[in-house]
Order: structure tokens, then sequence, then C-alpha cells
DNA sequence: TTGAAAGCGCTAACAC
DNA sequence: GTGTTAGCGCTTTCAA
């Protein structure tokens, strides 16, 4: 790539030596020169079209103004809000995100996390958390610092930024009971999901607070739509006992009961009401649009970059939890229970 | 942060000259250095967690192995497979995606640029292309490699990967007309995006393809629901001629065509088939399951990074345009044109 | 096959 | 206020 001209190339212009060049146009050491030859030097700079080589001064001063983002998949409509806002934070001061899927995959992340460490990234973001976090704890090790967003890292002690699950669901819970649904189902996500064990545990917390409930748990294979149709198909399948009401472990799992619902001719809310979690871009859109729990995404990715940035500042970090509030969105997709509900349990 | 290693800790180790060290590291130089120095080599970078510094090669081989990917909005679900597609092609060949957001403002994607440039991509690949690009203009002035995705650069003349737009067009109105629906009405997205005004050139070339039938367009604010659902509710509000078939600029502006349609008790397609354009996440969830046309996002992330590359390798770039191949998805959001559907029109 | 030396573009200590 | 000097960690001639 072209951008030949440096910063000798502005000095000799200007006729000063390159150290009061990187004095001037740095705003910390600015005040150090004369207002004139700061004037002078701008001009230079301006003229030849100078572009600092941020990689040049990274090496000197050890920081490459660059944040690693390591999420699963930036397709799942889940993540791109968390990036924007880490984004929205970190541009305004300078830095920049060096973004890196891992699909869930271990070995992805390792060469994922390789690939950023390799950059010399500042810290690193990680909404990829997962229990058994080998690379992580790695990194962690050699002092790393990284905010984990959503989901934690199994052991490995790092800050987290996420929404508050227990609320969320005891929320959908209660919105459901109050329709007057008794039998409730939990399709959770994967148990190394920091957020599928709290939200399973929170669900089970919240219909046992309810007396006369029936609550039952059953797990899906990924956070996904197609995970979330068979288990759905599964639960249909069976012919005594069904459910009335399902608080899906999130909206892709919700979207995918939603497509069997339909599949088995059942009428959602008519049926079977389902609440997902998230509050996914579009699902006021879907067939019928959804009730859920919305998570402010954007904010948790903001929370995340303030944190990491304050970490860099400080050179240490403390394994903090900051727990973001969420909110039930009653939509179209939970309604009362039908009036024939019990005849299936009796 | 860490990684304090360096090639000298490791040449202190091994033995030998941190030249050998990189010769041994290094693939292409690696048979410059005997097999049993490489093997010690290697085993003191194993043992000292030795992590090369990205930086400190591109300050010396004028490379930082990082693509610049410049879009409007990550959370404009359009864009995050093609950021996928990138990150498929550039994650195994060593390089990493540098991201930047422009929301459409000049004044961001300038900045956005600059800060790319100060980090010293080896190219930058931009999917928030408009016709006034003078950010552009200027990279591409100053030798900056790049590859437009979906839209060009206005008068800008960098290679392009994009949709075919034009055959979309045909097969969405060919699709309507099939179905009965003489008076088309095209929602098109602001003329400052090259594919707005393909698409519209393309809708009208189609439409005086087929005898009878009579067409029109409007124009979208921007390529958004709310953009959507306001030229909607325009048209929606004249008493007479009201088209049957509606093609809308993209898949946002369908959805808002769709929340119109609702407010106005109108069915679809039972009142007016819809057919949006990309095919996004999602799009057969919505309610009706929207007919549009498929557009390969993700290998067009691909195919740009391809281009890239070889750009990259060369040194020197074409102003070639790669078109991907489209193809009509049908489904739930357009049907045959409704009986009386003249009444208004006579 | 390996070592020595130079330098990529920048900033930071120290002079003056 | 400004110049000098010395590296940051790496690759790449050039010698040996």
């Amino acid at each position: 790539m072209p951008h030949r001209t440096t910063i000798d190339d502005v000095a000799r212009l200007a006729n000063v030596h390159k150290a009061t060049v990187s004095r001037a146009l740095n705003a910390q050491t600015q005040h150090q020169v004369s207002r004139d030859t700061v004037d002078r030097i701008r001009a230079a700079a301006e003229q030849l079209g100078y572009v600092p080589n941020i990689m040049a001064r990274g090496l000197r001063t050890r920081s490459s103004m660059t944040i690693g983002v390591v999420i699963p998949d930036l397709t799942n409509p889940f993540f791109p809000p968390i990036v924007r806002g880490i984004e929205n934070f970190l541009a305004p001061r300078g830095y920049t995100a060096l973004l890196a899927n891992t699909d869930g995959h271990p070995a992805a992340e390792r060469s994922a996390l390789a690939s950023l460490l390799e950059r010399r990234v500042d810290g690193l973001i990680v909404a990829s958390g997962q229990r058994d976090e080998t690379a992580l704890a790695d990194a962690r090790e050699s002092g790393v610092l990284a905010i984990m967003v959503n989901r934690d890292a199994g052991s490995v002690p790092y800050p987290l930024v996420t929404g508050n699950d227990a609320s969320g669901i005891a929320a959908a819970v209660a919105h459901l009971v109050e329709l007057g649904h008794r039998d409730l189902l939990h399709i959770a996500g994967p148990a190394n999901f920091s957020t599928s064990t709290a939200r399973r545990a929170a669900f089970e917390a919240a219909c046992r607070s309810h007396r006369g409930v029936r609550c039952r748990v059953v797990g899906a294979a990924a956070l996904s739509v197609e995970a979330g149709r068979l288990a759905a198909d599964e639960i249909l399948a069976e012919r005594r006992g069904r459910p009335t009401g399902i608080i899906a472990g999130n909206d892709l799992i919700a979207l995918g009961v939603l497509r069997s619902l339909r599949a088995h001719g059942l009428d959602c809310p008519g049926d079977i009401s389902l609440v997902g979690f998230n509050d996914m871009a579009f699902a006021e859109d879907f067939a019928p649009p959804l009730t859920t729990v919305r998570v402010p995404t954007l904010d948790m990715g903001t929370e995340a970059a303030r944190l990491l940035l304050a970490a860099i500042a400080t050179g240490t970090q403390e394994p903090v939890t900051v727990t973001l509030p969420v909110s039930l969105i009653v939509r179209g997709s939970t309604g009362p229970v039908p009036d024939d509900a019990h005849r299936s349990v009796t």
C-alpha cells in the first residue's frame, strides 16, 4: 500500500526535527511546541497528505489502539448490536475493532485468539464464552485484558457484562401464569453456556414461587432455529401432558418452536403460548409477533467497551459482573390459556 | 498488554541469531534453515509461548495483514453475511478484518477511512458505496487498493462485486405478471445508491417488455422499514389507481410495506402482492413469508475478499465488475391478482 | 546454513 | 521549544 510520506518528510518540509513533528501532531504533547511551529507542521502534514503509521507508533508505545472482538457468528442476529455498541464507544476514542468469528468451535477460537494476539490488540471483548474456556484461560494467565459479554468464561475470572436473566425469566413466567397457564415448559439452551443454566435455574425457581404451576425443562442442542424446532417436535409428539406455555431459551429457539407449531397445525397463542428471549431484530414481524424478553444488547456492548478501556487505562481488572436490566415485551405469541387446557393432564 | 517474549528471547534460548529464528518461523524462508535448528527454535518458541509481533513485522514488510471492511451499519441484516463471507476467505489466509461503520454519513466515512488507513490496512472492502464518494476518490487517488461490494462508488473506478439486479427484478416482474397482475409499483431506494437506480431501470424495462402492464415508481427516503412504511402509506392513501403488485427496493422496505398494509386493513397477498429484494435472514418467518429475490451475500463477501487479495498480490487492479446470479424465492406474500383488481382503474 | 548490520516509522529520554 | 539519540521487534540484504 501507499502512504509513503513519513514523519521525516513532514519534518523536512516544515524545517524541524521529526521529534517536533511528533509532538506537534500529538494532542498530549502539543503544548510543548510553539504555536507557530505547530501551524507550520500542520500545514506541511496537510500538504503532503501525511497519515501517521499507527503500527510504528504502537511498536514504540506498546499499544495498537485496536480491540479484539470475538463472537461465535456475526450472522446470528444477537451479535451485531453488541458489536455495534462496542464500536460506538471505541471509535470516538481512537480505537478500532478487530473481528473474529469462532462458530463455537474451540479450534477456531484458538486460532482467532492467536491471530488477535499476534496483532497485539490492547484487549479483548468476548461474546463467545463457554464453560470450558482453555484458550481464554491461557490468555488470562499471560495477562491479556478482556471483558466477557453476555456469557461468562466458566472458571476464568474475567469481568462480565450481561442481562438480568433471572428477572427476565421471572417476568415471563409471571406473565404466563397471569394468563392462566399452569403447565409450563422451558426449552433450555446447551448447558455449557452460562446464560442457559442461569435461565433454567430462574425458570425452575419462578415456577416454584407460583402455586399450582407444573414445570418441565427440556434441552435444545443449540441456540438455533433448527434445534428449537427439533425440541418442540419431540414435545408435540407426546399426546399427553402437553404444556400450554413455552419459554424458549432464546428467540432463535422460539422461532423453531413457531415453525414446529405450524407444522403440527397448532395455533400460537390459541393452543400454546410462547415467550422468547433477547428480542432480536424483527421479532415483532414474526407470525405471530413474538412476546419476548428484551435484552439491551447495544448497551451491553457499550458497557463492555467502557470497562475494557478503563482496564487498559489502569492496567488492571477486577472480576466484576455488570448486570443490565431486561424487560418483557408482550406481543402476539402469548394469550389466555385455552379452556380445555386441563383435559390432557387429567 | 503482555507477551513480552520477543524473537531475541527465542534466539537466546535456541542459541542462534534472531535472524535465524525469523527464517525458521517463516514458511517461505524455512527451507534455508537446517532441520535441526528449526526444531530447536520451534521448541524454544513453544516453551516461551512466543507470539510474533505482526506490527513489527509489518513495519518491515509494509503489510499489516489486515483488511478494512467499511459498511453502513452492521445492525442492518443485509451486511453481516457479507462480512462473514469476507472473513471466511481472509482468516485461513492469515488476514483479519478491521470493521468500520459509517451509518451512511460522509463524515463518519471519512473518519472511518482515516482510522483504517492509519492502521495501514492492506486493502479495503467497501459495502457503503454512494454516488458521491469523495473520501474514496482520495483513497483511490493515493493508490489504496479496494473492492466495492453490492454498490459501486459512483465515478470512482474500483472493482465491484454485486448481485444481478436486472435479472432479479425481471424475475419478480414476470412472476407478478404471471399471477395476473397488471398494475405494478416499484418502491425504489434512494438514487445515490447504484443498486437503486439499477433496480429501478430494470423494473421499467421489465414492465415495458410485458404488454398491457402499467407500471409506476415511487421513491423511499431510505432503505429502511420506516421509509418503506411511509412510502406505502402514501400510495395506499390514494383511493384510485392502487397497484395490485408491489416490488420493494429491498426487504426492509418490503417489511415497511407489510406493516402499512396491515395498518390499512389490507391483506397480503389477498389484496396486494409484495416482492422484496435480498432475502434477508428470517424473511421466511414474516407474516406473510416474504417472496423475494435471493442475493448471494455470503458469496459476494467471499468474492470481494478473493479479488482484493489478488489485487494485493499483484499490486494492481482493474475496474472489473463481477455480477453474481440471483434467484426469485416465491413464498407467501405473492398470489393471484384479486378479481376486482380493475375496478379501481376504470 | 548462519551471523552481522541496517532500518521500517515512530516516540521518549535526555540534552541544549 | 527544539534537536539528538536510542530503540520498539521484526525482516532482509550482505558476508562468511
